[in-house]
DNA sequence: GTAAGGCCCGTTTTT
DNA sequence: CGGGCCTTAC
């Protein structure tokens, strides 16, 4: 886009600064742009920089936000708030602990931590679920607390086992994603007096993809915008992706409603794809019902045909990808930041990575298993949140065997069994079953569960409060004192693996230690360190500098760009998603979105690739293409059997250009 | 009673 | 590929 210049609707919506304002900004239409010179414009009219609030989605997001809006500015802005919805639910938890009467050291569990617990609560009152099951209930729990629905066509059971999961979690300290949300809410509407003050606080607020947010989260920001009124969504109905999550397009007409005044702008102006791109992605979504109309304009030239490719497999897919990749890279003299892969599921970047492994192409990977759900980083967090709160069953029974250390299944048992009998905490029960003589335990088990309890013991009372700037030491010694490394080679049968994961605690170690010592850091608790680290996934972005080429679930592109951008897998079952489909009727047109998302992240470029064979679980399977391709007029597609035929002369071509790039 | 090795299961998307 | 569950060995 042309720097410094913005479009007349552009221009109103960032001097629209007072009273509800609903900005509908379709793909590539400068929304951010617009947000940050918005802020920027709030600054300049000499609105204090604390009265700001920003909203969004993801912690990505909320980074760029804040990094462009003190680019622009050229300002600090330390008393900017820029957060996501679930950092920002942290925030006010955290602030008024005490009033909800929780503890002060907060732990939030992550999904894998709720569905530990709700097993662990479902042990409690004798029911027995499997995996699926726990998976299933999970889900159910989530939608209740979000209110989005009831209990209706369940067991009373369930009811029962969503009281007992939610009183354990109020026992062990712990919020889990929904309290975020939810808690605040309802802290809000029982203390007015403590909504006073946020309201006072905050008398500016702007939400980013709107279209993302869920209903209890919409009702949040509405509670707090209700008085100021100076409430500015943003966000495009097409780009809605998340409604599984309880996101919809009914909180734009939710807010139409409870905003009746509110002024709304259409930003249809396209600066970001070529003609032909936007000509796919405007046919295809067209044929969406539940949308509000619009059409975007483009800005730039037509632009080559969108290539589509039909590999024979997912191998020869990868290769492809790769393939052209390094040929751009030499043509075109591109760096590899250029280039965005996206994919349907997580499960299909495994292919991709693999080919570019091989061809030594840079690339970082955003999704996926995540740094902190990675089993040895849990290891750790599970003993950190021992130490830092020993009602916390769930963490502690994590540890008790890891690394083993003899307490196995017998030993859970009678945990169990004791806590349960005597209304104890597991570690109070562990105490008492460690006391030889009067123990059920083996001398053997209850010796090696006295040793742990004394040892953990030990490390509670030096991390103390779990604020200091030397957590990072303790913790290092914590782990040469339960031998983890060593466990990590007994455990993993490859060296690589063990030294990988090992690599992986020396990272989280660091990550606390470069945190402690961030002097801009005025709360160094080690639990707002571990809840940071649950909240924010980032992932390492040690590559990215360099340039690297990205690979990422579409769900994850949302709301970024890359000259040239290649969607894999556009295959009907993948794209749409065969689950997503047979769960709803809407489930096809979110799909349809999704591919939206998808084609217009492409600022140049766009291959689409299907393969003739997949393999899956049980064999090779013959695909059908995506129903979307044929949605896309044919005259803007075109079908490719190679890109790296290069022409006489072109190696060397390229060859020369190698050297120029590594400079010699 | 515990650990280790093998088999089968399922795997949408994210805070 | 990872985890849960089974069998077998100690």
């Amino acid at each position: 886009m042309e720097p410094d210049q913005l479009n007349p609707e552009q221009l109103q919506a960032v001097r629209t600064l007072h009273g509800p304002l609903l900005i509908i900004a379709g793909a590539g239409s400068g929304k951010t742009r617009v947000i940050t010179h918005r802020i920027a414009h709030m600054l300049d009219k000499h609105i204090p920089q604390n009265q700001i609030l920003a909203l969004t989605f993801t912690n990505k997001a909320a980074r760029e936000m804040e990094h462009r809006v003190k680019e622009l500015t050229g300002r600090k802005l330390t008393n900017l708030t820029v957060s996501t919805f679930h950092s920002f639910g942290l925030q006010i938890l955290r602030e008024q602990a005490t009033t909800l009467g929780y503890a002060e050291h907060l732990s939030v569990y992550d999904s894998t931590d709720s569905q530990s617990l709700i097993k662990e609560s479902a042990r409690e009152l004798d029911m027995d679920f499997d995996s699926a099951e726990i998976q299933t209930i999970a889900s159910l729990f989530s939608a209740v607390k979000n209110g989005q629905r009831d209990f209706e066509g369940f067991d009373e059971n369930i009811q029962t086992l969503y009281r007992e999961y939610n009183e354990h979690l109020k026992l062990f300290n712990g919020v889990d994603f929904d309290d975020l949300i939810v808690k605040p809410f309802e802290l809000w509407t029982n203390f007015p007096e403590v909504l006073q003050l946020y309201r006072d606080r905050y008398r500016y607020i702007l939400v980013d993809e709107f279209q993302d947010t869920s209903l209890s989260q919409y009702r949040l920001v509405k509670l707090l915008a209700l008085e100021h009124r100076n409430l500015c969504v943003v966000g495009d109905d097409d780009q809605s992706i998340y409604s599984w999550r309880g996101a919809n397009y009914r909180n734009i007409q939710e807010f139409e409603r409870d905003f009746p005044e509110r002024v709304e702008i259409k930003l249809e102006r396209n600066y970001r794809s070529t003609g032909n791109i936007l000509s796919a992605a405007n046919a295809l979504i067209r044929n969406n019902q539940n949308r509000k109309s619009k059409q975007l304009k483009a800005n730039k030239a037509e632009g080559g045909a969108i290539e589509i490719h039909y590999p024979e497999n997912e191998t020869a897919e990868a290769e492809f990808i790769v393939r052209t990749i390094k040929a751009l890279f030499v043509r075109e003299n591109r760096p590899y930041s250029d280039f965005g892969i996206l994919v349907r599921t997580n499960s299909l970047t495994r292919n991709i990575e693999m080919a570019l492994l091989q061809d030594k192409v840079p690339y970082s990977l955003s999704g996926g298993t995540s740094f902190m759900e990675r089993k040895e980083v849990k290891d750790v967090v599970s003993y950190l949140r021992t130490l830092l709160n020993p009602a916390d069953d769930i963490h502690f029974l994590r540890i008790l065997n890891t690394p083993r250390r003899g307490l196995g299944k017998a030993v859970l048992e009678q945990i169990y069994r004791t806590s349960r009998n005597r209304g104890l905490t597991a570690w109070e029960a562990a105490q008492l079953l460690a006391r030889p003589g009067h123990s059920p335990l083996t001398n053997r088990a209850a010796a090696d569960l006295s040793i742990l309890l004394d040892q953990l013991s030990v490390f509670r009372e030096r991390l103390g409060s779990g604020i200091g700037r030397k957590n990072a030491e303790i913790v290092r010694d914590l782990l040469t004192d339960i031998r983890y490394e060593n466990y990590l080679y007994e455990e993993n049968s490859s060296t690589r693996a063990a030294e990988w994961r090992w690599q992986n605690i020396q990272h989280f170690v660091q990550f606390l230690s470069d945190w402690e010592s961030d002097s801009q850091n005025d709360y160094p608790a080690l639990s707002a360190f571990l809840n940071r680290m649950t909240l924010d996934n980032r992932e390492d972005e040690g590559e990215k500098g360099r340039g690297s080429v990205s690979l990422m679930t579409i769900h994850s592109a949302k709301g970024l760009e890359f000259p040239v951008v290649f969607v894999a897998g556009v295959e009907d079952g993948i794209l749409p998603h065969a689950r997503s489909v047979e769960e709803n009727q809407e489930g096809f047109e979110e799909e349809r979105r999704l591919f939206y998302v998808a084609i217009t992240r492409a600022q140049q470029k766009l291959f689409l690739t299907c393969c003739q064979n997949r393999r899956t679980q049980k064999g090779s399977e013959t695909c059908t293409p995506s129903p979307f391709l044929q949605e896309i007029p044919p005259h803007l597609l075109k079908t490719v059997e190679n890109y790296d035929t290069f022409q006489q002369g072109e190696a060397e071509k390229m060859f020369e250009s190698l050297k120029k790039k590594l400079g010699i």
